[in-house]
DNA sequence: TTAAAATTCGACTCCTGATTCGAAACATAA
DNA sequence: TTATGTTTCGAATCAGGAGTCGAATTTTAA
């Protein structure tokens, strides 16, 4: 039997674990990333790892999985608020930056991982996978919504979709600053992008 | 002795051997590329690679090489020409997109590429990473002057760079569209974002 | 106090994939 | 035609790293 305790002194462990592996990923580029250099960081002997989880893979997939949860869990409330889309397409946005302001590494990683681990994109719909998709559903709706009612500027949504995207990704990960990206200064560019249409 | 047509010769086979490196690239990830699987690609044996190549990573290094030149000299002609900051501006960003809508694969790998391969890196100042220093050091340039003449939105100017770097990759590199961006579209969505200032 | 369960880990095994070897096949030019 | 230089490649070699094993060590609970 296990007790509540060790469950959650398990749970800490694979944290820690975790954690871990994503400092190194950060340090060594996915490639790089060994499990003997995890177990090290983490403090564990290697096989310890492998008590935990079952591959490296499966840390990464982990990885992403919580990740991407948090986002989609962080998320949902904000858009389930009665506000126009262009209100709720901002917030979302800036909780999304709060995350990204509070774990840099853990969301460069989310945003960033995909594109460079086939062995992850194969498994049939992987868990994160579907937040992912859920959450540029919801973002895209937003941009629909308020296309209609003339909020945003007159564009093909999915192509604004990949602005916005690509906008946040530059303002978040590019360049070398140490400094988090503010979310008055956020704001100011989107809006600034968006255009100010309908509010202001 | 090596004749011309010789010299030539070669030259053809490192490309085909290049090519098809990032043909392979593209489909397994830059991890899961072997040398194997670039020598099928390429119809020769894994040895005759070695002929030409010394390593894997000179193979990386000279897509990133030739690639990054490639983008400096495009560029250069148009930022020489005698024109308003904001244009100049323009004009190269207009440039980089029709490379890019030539050859997709290979400027997605040169925008990409550089954030998971630490290897490359680590060398002393590698020839691609110079261009690249030069580019982003003339795009800074033509921002700083267009600020000056109020031609763009006062911002800092790293943040404006970090923003229209990200915004670019997004409309060329992000989501599944297979159909390149358009010269007009890519404007459309620059100059909305930069603002119609100083011109229009 | 002690048997069973949970946790830890160093030392293997084993495989994959980069790199090298040495022997061909081919081309060139005297 | 032959000696020399060039190109090709299948078959080894070799290293590094993922994953396993079996023996401790620690914790739990009766």
């Amino acid at each position: 039997m296990i007790s509540d305790r060790q469950e959650k002194e398990r749970e800490i462990r694979k944290d820690q674990i975790l954690e871990s592996a994503l400092k190194v990923f950060k340090i060594n580029g996915i490639e790089g990333t060994t499990m003997d250099e995890i177990a090290k960081h983490a403090d564990f002997g290697k096989a310890t790892l492998y008590y935990y989880f079952s591959s490296k893979e499966e840390i990464f997939i982990e990885l992403l999985d919580r990740g991407w949860k948090t986002i989609w869990e962080s998320i949902e409330p904000v858009i389930h608020e009665p506000s126009q889309p262009k209100e709720s397409f901002i917030n979302a946005l800036n909780v999304i930056g709060g995350l990204v302001r509070n774990n840099q590494t853990l969301f460069e990683f989310l945003f960033t991982a995909p594109q460079t681990m086939p062995s992850a994109l194969n498994e049939g719909t992987p868990a994160w996978k579907g937040y992912q998709t859920k959450m540029y559903g919801v973002f895209q709706g937003l941009l629909e919504e308020g296309m209609a009612k003339k909020e945003f500027p007159q564009m093909r949504t999915d192509l604004l979709m990949r602005a916005i995207g690509g906008l946040f990704h530059g303002l978040f990960f590019l360049g070398n600053e140490k400094k988090p990206m503010s979310r008055e200064t956020m704001e100011e560019f989107i809006t600034t992008f968006i255009g100010n249409y309908g509010t202001t």
